[in-house]
DNA sequence: CGGCATCCCTGGGAGC
DNA sequence: TGCTCCCAGGGATGCC
C-alpha cells in the first residue's frame, strides 16, 4: 500500500487511540517479517505506555515511555486495523496490541498489523538513536515540512543523470514518495518521468515541488489511495484512487488533452504519463 | 557515488 | 471452473 499519504492516515488513526494509553497485552505471531523482529518483542512491549505517534517518510514512529520508539514500516502490503472488540486473527495478522487506560485495565482497543507479503518491518530502539538509526539517518526531508522546497529539489537533483521519476522515488533525496505519487506529481507539474533529474531546475523545479506538496496533501485529505491492499485503520478505503490522473490509467484519455495515457517501465517499476502534457 | 538488476513474499487478476 | 503466469504501492544489497 503505503506511501506517505497512506502512512499518514495510519498515523492519524493511531494517535488518538494510542497516546497516553498502555499495552495491556501483546501478541506476536512470528519472529520475522522482512527482517527478524526484535527479540522478545511481545515481552518488551507489555505494560508500556505510548506518548506520541509521529511519521517520518513512510515510517510510523510510535513513541513509548522510557524514551523508546516503536517503528513500523508497512512495506508493500502492510495495513493496520483498529478494533474495539477482540477480532479473530487471520493468517496474515502478525501482531496485535491490546490497548487499555492502564496496564491492567480492561481493553479499549485492539491494534492489528496485517501484512500478507511480509515486506514490512518493525523495530524498537531508544529515541536517542533515531538520528543514527540505519533506516532513518539518510532519509531526505519531509515533503510537507519546512526543509522541502524547489531549491532543495534542484540541489539534490544536481548531477543526477537518471530519470527524474527514479530520483523522486529515492528516499534519501525526499522522504515518502512512492510509485503512485511520483507519477501523479510529475503529471501535475507537466514534466516527463523520463526527463533527466539534473535538468529539473528553475521553473520546472518550482512546478514539481508545488505539485508534490499539492498531490500529497490532497491524497491525505482523501484518506490515501486504495488499490488492493490499503485500508484506513477504521476499515474505510482511501478515496484518492478516484482522483488519480495518470497512475493505472494506461490507454485512457488524459484529463487535460485527451491524449491516451502511456505506461513505461523505469528501473523495473511502471510509470504513467501523458506524452503530450508531459512532453 | 550513481544507476541498474535482483531478491524478499503472497495473493489477485488476466489469460488460456 | 481450474490452472499458470505475471504483476504489485517497498527498499536493501551487490555489481558494474
Amino acid at each position: 500500500m503505503p506511501e506517505l499519504p497512506e502512512v499518514e492516515t495510519v498515523r492519524r488513526a493511531l494517535a488518538p487511540v494510542l497516546e497516553q494509553q498502555f499495552i495491556a497485552a501483546a501478541f506476536v505471531g512470528r519472529d520475522d517479517l522482512r527482517w527478524p523482529l526484535p527479540e522478545n518483542l511481545a515481552a518488551r512491549l507489555l505494560g508500556r505506555r505510548f506518548t506520541s505517534v509521529d511519521r517520518r517518510g513512510k515510517y510510523v514512529l510510535m513513541h513509548l515511555d522510557q524514551q523508546d520508539i516503536l517503528l513500523l514500516h508497512l512495506g508493500m502490503s502492510g495495513s493496520i486495523r483498529i478494533y474495539d472488540t477482540p477480532p479473530p486473527l487471520g493468517k496474515h495478522d502478525h501482531i496485535m496490541l491490546t490497548i487499555a487506560a492502564s496496564p491492567t485495565a480492561s481493553a479499549t482497543h485492539y491494534v492489528v498489523l496485517n501484512d500478507p507479503r511480509r515486506f514490512g518491518w518493525v523495530d524498537v530502539f531508544p529515541a536517542a538513536h533515531q538520528d543514527s538509526h540505519k533506516l532513518l539517518r539518510h532519509m531526505g526531508p519531509e515533503p510537507l515540512g519546512n526543509g522541502f522546497s524547489a531549491a532543495h529539489l534542484q540541489m539534490v537533483f544536481k548531477g543526477r543523470q537518471g530519470p527524474v521519476k527514479n530520483a523522486l522515488l529515492n528516499q534519501q533525496l525526499i522522504a515518502g514518495i512512492g510509485n503512485i505519487y511520483a507519477s501523479e506529481a510529475l503529471f501535475h507539474a507537466g514534466i516527463s518521468p523520463r526527463r533527466k533529474a539534473a535538468t529539473v531546475r528553475g521553473q520546472r523545479a518550482e512546478r514539481l515541488a508545488a505539485a508534490v506538496v499539492k498531490t500529497l496533501r490532497a491524497a491525505i485529505e482523501d484518506g490515501g489511495t486504495s488499490l488492493r491492499d490499503h485500508v484506513q485503520p477504521g476499515g474505510e478505503i482511501g478515496y484518492f484512487v478516484q482522483r488519480l490522473a495518470v497512475y493505472g490509467r494506461a490507454g485512457q484519455p488524459c484529463q487535460t488533452c485527451t491524449t491516451p495515457i502511456k505506461m513505461i517501465v523505469q528501473s523495473g517499476r511502471s510509470s504513467f504519463y501523458c506524452p503530450r502534457c508531459q512532453g
